[in-house]
DNA sequence: CCCGGAATAGACCGATTTGTCTACTCATTT
DNA sequence: AAATGAGTAGACAAATCGGTCTATTCCGGG
């Protein structure tokens, strides 16, 4: 039973610091909503700092592996794949209660301070790109990296834009740039 | 001297909002920062959120301005334009103390409540795409809009980037794939 | 010169912040 | 039956939060 108190803070800590914030959300907040006793929570993690980390930790694990398995679920072909990215972007960006990236909005909070908080967001950014760059290189583009980093674009504006401006139908319409890029990364031409 | 104050309290706000934050920026280190006193704050912003609706104007402003400026006079031919957007966008990034952008910052932060805040947000966010679009239909593209809307995703993805990633140079990696798309927004030819 | 408006310093308020500590309960295990 | 470890409720601390209020000072225009 120690790992389930510990998930179960989790669990409502990303909840809440997705909602509200996290320096709105107070750890009195987290505790109430998940009716766990303070000494508990501070018996598992050092400090809400401590808290926050294990958070993003497993937000990243739970998020790129729901992200993965969408997308190579609504795929086989390598370059579909590719295309696939911005369906599951749309698909996550449709559900209720979504607040933006967990780890855009902590670097919007983080930014000089916490080394840790913003190296853990940089981190799962750079697995998520590195994600989007394998599939580019089973798709069999020119340079994948290249090309992962422009659909990256893409979808952190997409993102970003369904958040601020309310645009849920930014991933879908990420699509077509999408496609234009892929298929001009596919063919041996070089622009100047 | 009534309007100085004001002005510093907005510059000095925004400086410390930008870097740690706006939650974690209390109104005593606006005022300590700024050498102001309590009153002449309340006297001049009924709230904290009003210095914050404040702030997000003023930086509107001054940054929109700063934006079509530096796009306008680093190039002519409209097609350019749309390009020198990448450049502007470079050369904000490698500026010292770069925070990322205000609004996503502040959209990050403010998510449900206060839609004043999040509608600040929007409307800036809808003024630039408002200008891409003018840009993209002088360029002639066959459909400004939906070009305007790619590029900002690659805009508003390079800002997101450099501020996570900490990559500065994602601004002048998004110009590739940025020429690409106007490009092909160029030719009245239509990708299925 | 003198008056009025703006700014000042700083006390003060109640609420909230993170974090610590104690005394207690409960279930499991040996 | 005793011991152990996890969890609990809640008091407590020191600092900070946004915001109000008062008493004082300063400066420019009539």
């Amino acid at each position: 039973m120690s790992s389930t108190k510990r998930d179960h803070l989790i669990d409502t800590a990303l909840e809440l610091f997705s909602r509200d914030g996290f320096h709105a959300t107070g750890i009195d907040k987290i505790l109430s909503a998940s009716g766990v006793a303070k000494m508990t929570l501070y018996n598992h993690f050092k400090s809400k700092d401590e808290l926050i980390l294990a958070v993003l930790r497993q937000r990243d694990e739970t998020f790129r592996n729901w992200f993965m398995l969408t997308v190579e679920n609504s795929a086989e072909e390598p370059r579909d794949r590719l295309l696939a990215i911005f369906d599951a972007l749309e698909q996550w960006i449709r559900q209720e209660g979504f607040c933006g990236c967990t780890f855009i909005n902590a670097a919007a909070e983080f930014g000089e301070r916490g080394d840790a908080i913003l190296g853990s967001c940089a981190e799962h950014k750079r697995l998520m790109l590195d994600y989007v760059e394998k599939l580019a290189a089973a798709a069999g583009a020119r340079d994948p990296e290249e090309l992962a980093f422009a659909l990256n674009l893409l979808a952190e504006g997409a993102i970003v834009t369904a958040q601020v401006m309310g645009q849920k139908d930014s991933a879908a319409r990420a699509k077509r740039p999408a496609k234009i890029l892929i298929q001009e990364a596919m063919e041996p031409v070089t622009v100047q």
